[in-house]
DNA sequence: GCTTGGCCTTGACATAGATCAAAAATGGAT
DNA sequence: ATCCATTTTTGATCTATGTCAAGGCCAAGC
């Protein structure tokens, strides 16, 4: 088992503070663990404060009332998540569930809203990572308003790509299940457009290896939507 | 001419702040005045800082390569807009128009991020607010994904209705044709859904006045998307 | 080596909503 | 009031994507 100071002092919110502040942080942390397919928490419980990811990958998402599912988040190592309801103070706006086995740090809301008020570059942190986030779910809107499901799925790929800074293939970080839901759409849909995208030869699928033999044409979709067969 | 002074410490964003941080945030205001239709900025430009709306009306919205646009959000006097860049960075996200004549204050990027370093409370502000935005564009990608055009217009219409506290009538702020854009839709199918609603007495629409017949049944429609004819 | 269950894929079909085109209504300006 | 430009509505058609149903695949456990 990790020191936790150590754990702490590498995650991305807390870049840049002085060890009596990550002190202070490790003593307001409160270590989680969650299974495979475990809920954290549901739209409409009361805010239980911050979360960082040490370990795992969580999925944020609604659910219709019909149950489709749209994921609007997958949060992986170092990455946090329920900060909208800290400051606001409102119930959950979403779901949350450990996509594989998960170690958590939870920050009880007061404590982080005292230590935000004491520590601008924690604030400052923060606010960039809630504008990182804003900016992600503009694309998200934009995406599903304005593009195709293939265009997304381009942009998608393109975006791992550069997560996974490898310039020809890709592995899906989730099933494609999953993937279909984070696109907006569902698994029959996306397993046509990935059929026909392997058709056009612009990519190669194996199983959730994606090799991208065309990354000019990819990026085309992407941007244009255009479907030249 | 009404005094900046008292217009900044009337805005949201400034509320609970001692004198002394109003005066200093106003020396760091600059005034702006933007005509009808008149573009403040595009996506792709360099961050020019935090506006707050004094008074008008703005857009941010984002356009498709084809032409096709979607508006994230109306922007609306007291609120601000703009913070995103102001933490990152990087270039604008999406693109910003006043859809009335429009008096804007502009916090230089600089100024106001020295400014949140030395004011906790304005640090607070900043973050229930940007936490007020994620929740919206949650909800905007949660009805664009999971919900039909009826009811995202019907849910739309209840915001309406909070937000200018009337239980049976509204009047849209914004042009048909805006609307639909903030739908995530286009005209003519936003024309056809009105006359539906119509058809099936929910609403009774006099240009831009909007009469709530039956706010059950509306309301039903924006949960559950029963569309029962 | 089967069998079970979770994914994933494929096929046939249904439909919400987009597109294209044109008429009608609205609302400022003159 | 009249005219012009914009906005809104209506009609006919097209299409991307969802739905329903069935079959295939692969890994885990017996």
């Amino acid at each position: 088992m990790k020191n936790i100071l150590n754990i702490i002092s590498a995650i991305p919110l807390f870049n840049g503070l002085p060890d009596d502040q990550l002190s202070a942080i490790r003593q307001i942390a409160v270590e989680k663990q969650y299974n495979k397919g475990q809920t954290i928490f549901s739209e409409g419980d009361e805010t239980k404060g911050l979360f960082v990811v040490v370990e795992g990958r969580i999925k944020i998402y609604k659910v219709s009332s019909e149950g489709k599912e749209q994921i609007l988040h997958i949060i992986e190592d170092g990455q946090s998540f329920g900060e909208v309801t800290v400051f606001t103070g409102q119930q959950m706006p979403a779901n949350a569930q450990a996509l594989v086995n998960s170690r958590l740090l939870l920050f009880p809301r007061n404590a982080i809203v005292e230590l935000v008020t004491t520590t601008p570059s924690l604030a400052l942190n923060l606010l960039a990572i809630m504008s990182k986030k804003l900016r992600q779910f503009a694309v998200q809107i934009e995406n599903l308003s304005l593009k195709e499901i293939p265009a997304r799925l381009a942009s998608y790929l393109i975006y791992l790509a550069e997560e996974q800074d490898s310039e020809d293939a890709v592995t899906l970080p989730v099933s494609k299940g999953q993937l279909a839901s984070l696109l907006g759409t569902i698994p029959e849909t996306l397993s046509r457009i990935f059929a026909k995208l392997s058709g056009q030869n612009l990519i190669r699928v194996e199983g959730p290896r994606i090799t991208l033999l065309d990354l000019q044409g990819i990026e085309d979709l992407a941007e244009h939507g255009k479907d030249f067969e």
